[in-house]
DNA sequence: ACGCTACACGAAAACGGTTTCGTGTTAATA
DNA sequence: TATTAACACGAAACCGTTTTCGTGTAGCGT
């Protein structure tokens, strides 16, 4: 096992002082040529590559970032994630991902082992659980510490630091308006409880569009699932009790799965009932018929989020400005409406 | 700002010194009850909590474990991921993802990167721009400077180290028996080029199942995509000419663009035509048929090879045993095959 | 009063770099 | 020849810990 070398080796070796090589392989002029040829060439042969864990101790800097999500497996997020590694890779940044598994002990915890060193800053977004306990404890301390943090999608108020979101309530209202003007008189909306922020615009977003067309808001034909996961049963029983020709789902998996039931009730898409998801993944591309959804541009969003917190990391007087980016969504029209 | 506060703060606050602070910390024998009682409170007050990076430095362990994967958007990473983080935060690392984008060098850089200290070991799972190229210097750098390396489901035997990876001929062989006991008689295989590991044996399983049958091998009957995109016009035109009862995809993707595909020409499936595929994830789930498929438990993947990681990382001496953990794939049996 | 042992604590090295500030040597200048 | 400046390099501090090895003091026995 050839183990790593270091400046001490080196300097050992060629019978120089540490000082020498370090200014060596940074090009120092401070030496003269014949040595930094020296120590350069002996550098290569050994493959040196200096320690970064001491870089880090001695700057400050880690050139790690940490992103905290709530879950790695929704198509949204591994978008933002991708975002935000080919930025911060560009940049020469690691990412650190931890995921809260939409816990808020969790996201504490991760949180807590990256703020002692291990990052030079947090993107974030809350996890389910700590939006609806309302706690932001952990991310004050962060922000107090000097951490910069920026929130995506997820976010709340009561925390002063770079966001970017995208317009929630834009997308339910154009996913509203696009299934008003194909004529559809009861459209229904399946979302979650208002704790998760973004269901809570969309569905403003929803209420908007209706009230500013001639259409009376209905709440008898708004579901509203407790969790993220299918409940079979509330959806069946709402789908039995409720005549709807038209359906807008906060979410993918929502939107496949009512359609589907639907479908075996006999009902056509988009013929009798037109759907409308939010989120523009994998199921939206390939179910069957293909949804026409609200696109969330998740990796532009990441790119954004790690652009913003690269700056405010790399920037030196900390300034107390902060900004709330927001993303446009944009409908992608597919074959569960009428076009 | 509330700057973090270091051990020489607290010495310096409590004149006392850094060791004995250090060491009334960790609740040492050999300070007083007094000293400590007093340090330990001051402590918790100001909220000291260690330097990561200080630590990692002294002790030449970081607590991290670099995770290399070709791609973050697809569902099976994803829950190799979710395995690991599992595993890994329950025993107090964090865990450090960089994906390689399936590209061979960004592969190298990335490994390059956090195998200068930032890491205690490797889990990762090829590219497919590395697996056609063949080249695995990086890999045998790593090892040779004794970082622990596990490989997981995209593998090469020019590397010893540990590895766990699914019996992919199984699944396919599985797979195809299935099809074959429906009563299949044109079993279609739509794959990638060989270079892709996974996609050999699980092609090698179809045939062995096709062997043991009556069954001939039609090698028109197998579709070979270049790439892990949809051709759509090499597809369409595979079954323009082709015959089929049956179809055996590679992955999630193939199949539900396939049996749509067939579901346009006006074909049923499964009454006209079967579909199995490989991945169990949310296509599978709630395409329109759901899918029967091979689920290949990402999550166990990412479990052990966590926990053979960290048993690696934190063993004394070094042993030169490795190890190849080979997970049973599982046949999850939904509506587009007949049963 | 002397020596000894515990006890409680501090000094210092070490991890692997970076960086500031000398300092000895050489060569140019007066 | 004496002074000085440029050059090339080294010593040492520092980042924040851990840990080994002293060491001064107090209390004990004789």
């Amino acid at each position: 096992m050839k183990t790593k070398i270091t400046l001490k080796d080196i300097a050992r070796e060629l019978e120089v002082s540490i000082s020498t090589v370090s200014k060596a392989l940074k090009n120092s002029e401070e030496i003269s040529r014949d040595t930094k040829e020296k120590i350069q060439a002996f550098a290569k042969l050994y493959n040196y590559k200096p320690n970064n864990i001491a870089i880090s101790l001695k700057n400050k800097r880690t050139k790690n970032i940490g992103v905290v999500i709530p879950d790695i497996v929704h198509h949204f997020f591994t978008t933002v994630i991708r975002g935000i590694e080919k930025y911060a890779n560009a940049k020469g940044y690691n990412v650190i991902i931890c995921v809260s598994n939409e816990s808020f002990d969790k996201e504490v915890i991760n949180m807590e082992m990256l703020a002692n060193g291990s990052i030079d800053g947090f993107i974030m977004s809350l996890s389910s659980d700590t939006q609806s306990k309302n706690d932001y404890n952990h991310l004050k301390e962060v922000t107090e510490q000097g951490i910069p943090l920026v929130l995506f999608d997820r976010v709340t108020n009561d925390i002063d630091c770079d966001k970017v979101i995208i317009d929630d309530q834009l997308g339910g209202y154009l996913a509203t308006k696009k299934l008003i003007a194909e004529g559809r008189k009861k459209i229904a909306l399946i979302t979650t409880d208002d704790y998760l922020s973004v269901s809570k615009a969309r569905s403003d977003g929803y209420i908007k569009a209706l009230s500013e067309s001639s259409l009376e808001l209905d709440e008898s034909k708004i579901l509203k699932l407790s969790t993220m996961e299918i409940e079979e049963a509330s959806i069946r029983n709402f789908f039995d009790t409720q005549e709807v020709d038209a359906v807008l789902c906060v979410n993918e998996v929502f939107t496949v799965f009512s359609m589907r039931l639907l479908q075996e009730k006999g009902l056509r898409i988009p013929e009798d009932v037109s759907f409308i998801g939010f989120t523009n993944g994998l199921l939206a591309k390939f179910s069957n018929p293909r949804l026409t959804v609200v696109a969330q541009h998740g990796e532009k969003m990441g790119e954004i989020s790690a652009q913003m917190l690269i700056e405010k990391v790399e920037s030196e007087h900390e300034e107390e400005t902060f900004q709330t980016k927001i993303l446009e969504p944009t409908l992608v029209v597919r074959d569960s409406t009428i076009n």
